[in-house]
DNA sequence: AGCAAAATGATTTTT
DNA sequence: TCATTTTGCT
């Protein structure tokens, strides 16, 4: 044989003995390390042990299974080749070899593995430590969406006009900041709600549109128009706040990539190999950011099972997925289909349920694990009964030698949760409540925060309209209402205003209360420049001088929590001060805490049983799993129920529900439920229908649960089930109760005040609310608004937005 | 400015 | 039903 053919299948060898431990596929997957991969990994199916077997294969043997490169060889050569072959060779021999075949390996530094949970990250980075060593894996890039983001702008931000601190603003403040926002305009909430706006916004940025672009997309359509003013300010409030919400994160990379094209080069040829985990829940500006990377080397490795994706809501999109083999050329596909986890039964019904919806690639799961028991089908009278029925069976299972931790229960909702809960306290069985609310978002945690984010940038506005009476210091809503308008008027934030309270007419009668308030945050600030003061002792002395300690401590016995929360936090920070790679500072912290989740640490060790809904238990897998409410209404939802797509992604939560559970699932459907203060009678849910009979083992003293046809579903019966006029009417007569402007009055009232906005010109002697009475020196046009420069008699020549500045002609 | 009473409106939530 | 937000009043 000649050599290089020898040598071609011992490599081969060598390779695939150290993968021995997977099967086929999953090794296939491994080694196709050139051009665009999509492995369709199912429920199960190792996805993670295939990520970092093939981190490790691209760091060890480089391209070397795609390649017909050979070295110059020696005889010696090929005796360690054989010898590593057979597996019979010295650790010096094998080393030796494995340099042989290794074809362009790459440090772990070139490698990109996106995810999008830090816990995600974290598992990787620390499987990958025990695969490639703590040295290596710590240079890997696995890292979030967002967090990878945020660290390519904290480098290059200031090319988009932000500082390299930008604060990260979360959900809660840019509902804040778009209610204030939403106010500055005139903009009934009815009309349009902030949530509305901030989900159109959100959408407009997976789109890469700019406020204006987006203004000049929404035509003449009213309610668009609004929101794209909404839009506008609301951007423009952030960057003047130097801050940027979840969705500028990606926005902002992308738009940074698409300006700065050197920018998009260094990463495109730093990261030679990409891989993104959990494609399926990608969205629009994700696809644009990993196809911009991926395009310098064309080595793109995506994970995912579209049957999986249940983030529809939260922007992702199946299509990525789905079109991922057009979009990319040359995509080699591989399916992963074997499960490791769950009995055939449980299984089969997985399959039959998922097998319902149309928008899908096609896989089925198998195993070779044993058929086991029937899918228990079980229905109850009421919620209590539900309840009661779970904490029954887990309490038989743990006389029969089950652990508390076997079980899990999977609900729909987290309102289904407390019927739940009520039955395990009563008895006795110790459980926990995964997801719910965090420990970031209680109201004294976020209080705190909020003065640690304004030490660290003054300009963080909803941070200082948080706390500015928080403890109560005499500084109400309209004081801070007025500022706010000088601060737009002058294009200075609200906490410059404030600084200089003396300067302005209309807070100056607050001043000495705000006066007092700077200096605090002034003096902390000081502090916080200061390289000797830690950043717990900053802490401790904010809870102090600002009286937010006492003022939780002096509120009494039922508050007492939150002074341990806050104490609590203090323990956070020294722990950051401890672990951090860096030197701590409080950006740092800020940086940390801002993309961090607390569903993140759930550990699976202490035994209790767990709560959670579908969706926190996506990745997760259980012993024994219970699914309560499986109703129609409840699941799949009211909401869902009309609209095809949405419920094909109630049929996906459903498959991913079924698939946590490795040996024995309960579902439970209840007869009666009391929802929102009344009581409903659902039907059992048509996902129990789409599991065939024979999987099914049904304890029900009724008929209800033992196979209804699909078609009973539709029509007349739910719409006289779920839409009976009650509470829909009375809904209509409070809204026209509430006095709202109506659309024609609303329309009327903007558009005069914007027009009169352009109206005033250079020349025209105007009295300004705050400054008193000027002349106009210059007007030019500022995206919605007018700028105007005025000479006032009082306080010299400012500059001014005519739309927030009420101006009048004097 | 600050409080109590009344109204409102409710999936899921990786960051 | 229940938590949150708006309102109406002092």
């Amino acid at each position: 044989m000649p050599y290089k053919t020898e040598f071609l299948m011992l490599r081969k060898r060598i390779m695939e003995n150290d993968f021995l431990r997977m099967n086929d596929r999953q090794r296939q997957a491994v080694f196709h390390t050139e051009g665009p991969l999509l492995i369709l990994a199912g429920a199960g199916s190792g996805k993670t042990t295939v990520l970092v077997n093939r981190f490790a294969n691209i760091v060890k043997y480089g391209r070397a299974y795609q390649s017909t490169r050979v070295p110059m060889l020696s005889d010696d050569d090929m005796n360690a080749m054989r010898a590593a072959a057979n597996g019979t060779a010295s650790e010096q021999e094998y080393s030796h070899a494995v340099s042989l075949c290794a074809v362009d390996p790459v440090p772990a530094w070139r490698i990109l593995a996106i995810t999008f949970t830090n816990k995600a990250a974290g598992e990787l980075k620390e499987r990958l430590s025990l695969m490639l060593g703590s040295e290596q894996a710590r240079e890997a890039q696995a890292s979030t969406f967002h967090s990878f983001c945020a660290q390519i702008l904290r480098r290059y931000g200031d090319r988009l006009g932000y500082s390299n601190r930008f604060t990260i603003y979360d959900t809660d403040d840019s509902r804040r900041l778009m209610k204030q926002c939403l106010q500055t305009l005139n903009i009934n909430e009815r009309l349009l709600s902030h949530k509305a706006a901030l989900s159109e916004i959100g959408r407009a940025k997976d789109n890469l549109l700019s406020p204006d672009e987006y203004k000049s997309q929404a035509g003449k359509d009213f309610r668009l128009q609004q929101i794209a003013k909404a839009y506008s300010l609301y951007q423009r409030r952030l960057m003047e706040a130097d801050a940027m919400d979840f969705d500028d994160l990606l926005y902002m990379t992308v738009r940074l990539f698409t300006k700065e094209p050197d920018v998009l080069e260094s990463y495109q040829n730093r990261f030679r190999y990409i891989m993104v985990d959990e494609y399926q829940d990608t969205n629009h500006v994700q696809y644009r950011f990993v196809k911009m990377l991926s395009e310098g080397w064309g080595n793109l490795c995506v994970v995912g099972d579209d049957d999986q994706s249940i983030y529809k809501f939260r922007g992702a999109t199946i299509e990525n997925i789905l079109n991922f083999e057009t979009e990319f050329n040359n995509c080699r596909v591989i399916r992963l289909e074997q499960n490791y986890r769950s009995t055939q039964n449980i299984l089969d019904a997985a399959n039959s349920v998922i097998s319902k919806n149309e928008n899908r690639k096609g896989k089925v799961l198998w195993t070779n694990n044993k058929k086991g028991d029937k899918i228990q089908v079980n229905s109850v009278i009421n919620e209590e009964d539900e309840g009661r029925f779970i904490a029954d069976t887990i309490q038989d299972g743990v006389a029969a030698n089950r652990r508390y931790s076997d079980f899990a229960v999977l609900y729909r909702t987290n309102a289904q949760s407390n019927a739940i809960e009520r039955a395990l306290v009563k008895s006795g069985i110790p459980y926990r409540i995964i997801g719910g609310h965090r420990f970031f978002d209680n109201l004294e945690i976020r209080d705190a925060m909020a003065y640690l984010r304004l030490i660290n940038n003054p300009g963080d506005n909803v941070a200082l309209r948080r706390i500015i009476n928080q403890p109560k210091r005499g500084i109400g809503e309209a004081t801070v209402d007025k500022a706010m308008r000088i601060a737009d008027g002058i294009g200075a934030s609200l906490y410059d205003v404030i600084l200089n309270a003396d300067n302005y007419a209309d807070i100056s009668r607050a001043s000495v209360k705000l006066k007092h308030f700077t200096d605090m945050i002034e003096n902390l600030r000081k502090m916080n420049q200061d390289k000797n003061v830690s950043l717990h002792l900053l802490y401790t002395t904010m809870l102090e001088i600002t009286g937010y300690l006492a003022m939780w401590e002096q509120a009494g016995e039922s508050e007492a929590g939150r002074v341990e929360n806050l104490n609590e936090l203090a323990s956070s920070i020294i722990d950051y001060e401890k672990n951090s790679p860096e030197q701590p500072d409080l950006a740092g912290f800020l940086e940390e805490t801002a993309l961090m989740t607390d569903i993140d640490n759930y550990d699976a060790g202490t035994d209790s049983t767990v709560l959670m809904t579908m969706h926190a238990a996506k990745g997760l897998e259980f012993p024994v799993v219970f699914l309560p409410g499986f109703e129609e209404g409840i699941f799949p939802g009211m909401q869902t129920i009309l609209q095809p797509e949405e419920l094909e992604e109630d049929r996906r939560l459903c498959y991913v529900a079924i698939t946590r559970a490795k040996e024995k699932l309960y579902i439970i459907h209840s007869q009666r439920r009391m929802l929102y203060g009344t009581t409903k009678r659902n039907l059992p849910s048509r996902f129990l229908a789409d599991i065939p009979q024979c999987l099914k083992d049904i304890h029900d003293p009724s008929f209800l649960s033992s196979g209804i046809s699909p078609s009973q579903y539709e029509g007349e019966y739910y719409q006289i089930r779920y839409k009976k006029p009650d509470r829909t009417s009375t809904f209509n007569i409070r809204e026209n109760a509430g006095g709202g402007i109506s659309a024609a009055n609303f329309a009327q009232k903007r558009s005069t005040s914007t027009t009169t906005a352009s109206h005033w010109k250079p020349g025209d002697i105007v009295c300004h609310k705050v400054f008193g009475n000027g002349k106009i020196l210059a007007s030019s046009p500022m995206g919605n608004d007018t700028l105007l420069e005025i000479s006032f008699e009082k306080v010299g020549t400012k500059k001014i937005m005519a739309n927030y500045a009420h101006l009048t002609k004097a």
